[in-house]
DNA sequence: CTGAAAGCGCTTACAG
DNA sequence: CTGAAAGCGCTTACAG
């Protein structure tokens, strides 16, 4: 069969040139508007480009191609074990992916508790140049300064963690967190009486706000538990990182006052924080519920202290964040520009399948 | 910079070949185990490759390479909104995926509550020509038979659904149907007294026994059920595809025995049937667990007549299979032989979210 | 068994 | 502005 007329087959650059009576290269031009074409030239190929459906290969292009491109990422450092390293593990793999596709990636990372070394590692950042980010968006005002800069650039950015309304973003990936929210409150209360109390307990830090993940997990529970007739009380800790003696106070304090407390959360991922208490004091009645599949939070909820752990597939959001900016700078496409990961319960008979390698 | 000495620089097959003092012919040969290269030759090749961590350009590999690779698939039919019908979603993803890369799914269909339609499509299916299949594993004897047949063609194949031992499948994708089963009672016995009934549907089609994922769910369950103190009867109904009068009237007639019954559920995908039942009739105390995110079920949940579906990721399975197969040809690289999905907890408030779209 | 060469469909200097 | 040619990293006949 007559190889050039054949209709199955793709029709190729060399084929459009022939069509056109030019070379290849001037289809190229063409094809890539980048000039230095005759108006006539122009004319031949647009006109077989009308009629013929070219696609063009897009593997063949990626392996002429010599054009890299640089993707940046900011995101919180993570110690194993830790949430974020969770998303590091996905930014990992497709940068692993999309190495032979002419992307690099290049990870900078702050303290999530620390907005001084948000700057500071924005500053690093900035110094580079770069075609993509990532950025993860605990510090919201920052994160919105850093959104106009990459604007102006005409840099594309994908955010991570928490969406932020109002900006240019290419896409989000995370949860909706008020829901996330909600739904630790529907586990609570399946569990404890009407008007028993829960304890709330919130890591402070340097004078840190709550990030926009937080408030919003915070303002779901809240509203759930108004919707659903909870008649309790909300019993606040403020409790420290790595300070065993002080939470223990605080926490003997708490329980000390009036009040039957049978509920317990956490908003952020250190839910075995408070565990650490209600396992050492065998408070079995207290529900604990918490968020995230860390080491320490699982292996609470291994052992009977928490009842629940609600995640949201951090290794994808690193993944597809990457993935995201990889088929925008090659091929030019689209994510759609909010992507909501699904909201996983974690209990004591799923969480040993729950390791985010699908 | 010396490009060849460049560490950053990804290793090529010329630079194999240079290393090993040989062509790039005679390393293509080795990597791909074609044969025809003498011992030595094949030593040194292997001693390089041993020291170097060689990634092959796949996109220059595909681009190269003529030959094309056929995958079948064998599934149950489905109509949309059907649990299978995701399964064949993940396929199609995953066949839209690699077909730039040399690689056509062939997809033959039977019908899960008719072991004949299964012979049928598996007489279809080997009249072509293929180089690996995906096997849905409903009915076990015929499908050993078939594995059977094609060891003896040495054609790599791959399970889906449940697993069956002793097998000679490449890979097997699914869930620990066991621990799926006990996850049903441990969100039953939460909700129920333990001294309350549960209800258990079967559907009857055709002399069928269970399939293995049912048995495998029933048995964690009642093992469950065993080793938590449970002392309640359960209950059988057996009930039809779409005979909601027929169903109706065996339910009418369980529910009027004596015995209170709290808890229900259903080992298969279609815990909408006794869903129906239970919400004309009001039933609100009876509290229903099924499997599976189908159109039908999950409008139960939202209803709030279903309080939990338990889903295994379909479209996870149905992708990773072809994946699996498609590393397999490509590259030699073999999977896991058993790689269990995790197993996902859907209620009212997480079931929006719950989109296998990543 | 072995290597040199052509080719996959594109992009990219480069000479004219 | 234009086209011929080289090259991306592989695979695939093919001559020896």
């Amino acid at each position: 069969m007559d190889k050039t007329s054949d209709p199955t087959k793709k029709i190729r650059i060399v084929d459009v040139a022939r069509m056109a009576g030019v070379s290849v290269g001037t289809v190229d031009r063409v094809i890539h508007n980048r000039g230095r074409v005759s108006e006539e030239n122009l004319r031949k190929v647009k006109g077989v480009l009308d009629i013929v459906d070219y696609q063009p290969n897009l593997i063949a292009r990626s392996l002429a191609s010599r054009k890299q491109y640089r993707i940046v990422t900011l995101t919180p450092e993570a110690a194993p074990g830790e949430y974020w390293k969770d998303v590091h593990k996905g930014i990992g793999k497709a940068a692993a992916e999309t190495t032979g596709y002419n992307i690099h990636v290049e990870n900078f990372h702050f303290n999530q508790y620390d907005a001084v070394s948000f700057d500071r590692a924005q500053t690093a950042m900035l110094e580079k140049e770069f075609d993509a980010a990532v950025i993860a968006t605990l510090f919201t005002e920052p994160v919105i300064r850093l959104s106009r800069l990459l604007d102006k650039r005409k840099i594309p950015y994908v955010y991570l963690d928490s969406n932020i309304a109002g900006q240019n973003q290419l896409s989000y990936f995370g949860t909706e967190s008020y829901d996330a929210g909600a739904i630790a409150a529907r586990l609570l209360t399946e569990k404890i009486a009407r008007t028993s109390d829960i304890l709330v307990c919130r890591i402070i830090h340097s004078g840190e706000n709550d990030s926009t993940q937080i408030r919003n997990r915070k303002k779901g529970f809240c509203d759930f538990l108004e919707k659903n007739g909870y008649a309790g009380k909300l019993r606040y800790a403020h409790l420290r990182l790595n300070d065993d003696a002080y939470n223990f106070e605080v926490l003997d304090k708490v329980f000390a006052e009036p009040g039957k407390i049978e509920g317990a959360v956490t908003f952020n991922s250190t839910c075995y924080i408070p565990g650490k208490y209600l396992k050492a004091k065998r408070l079995s009645q207290v529900n604990l519920v918490g968020y995230d599949v860390t080491g320490r939070n699982a292996d609470m909820l291994r052992d009977g202290v928490v009842i629940a752990l609600i995640a949201q597939r951090p290794e994808y959001q690193g993944y597809y964040s990457i993935k995201a900016l990889y088929e925008k700078l090659l091929f030019g496409k689209r994510t759609d520009k909010v992507n909501l990961m699904p909201i996983d319960i974690l209990i004591r008979e799923n969480i040993d399948y729950y390791h985010n390698k699908f």
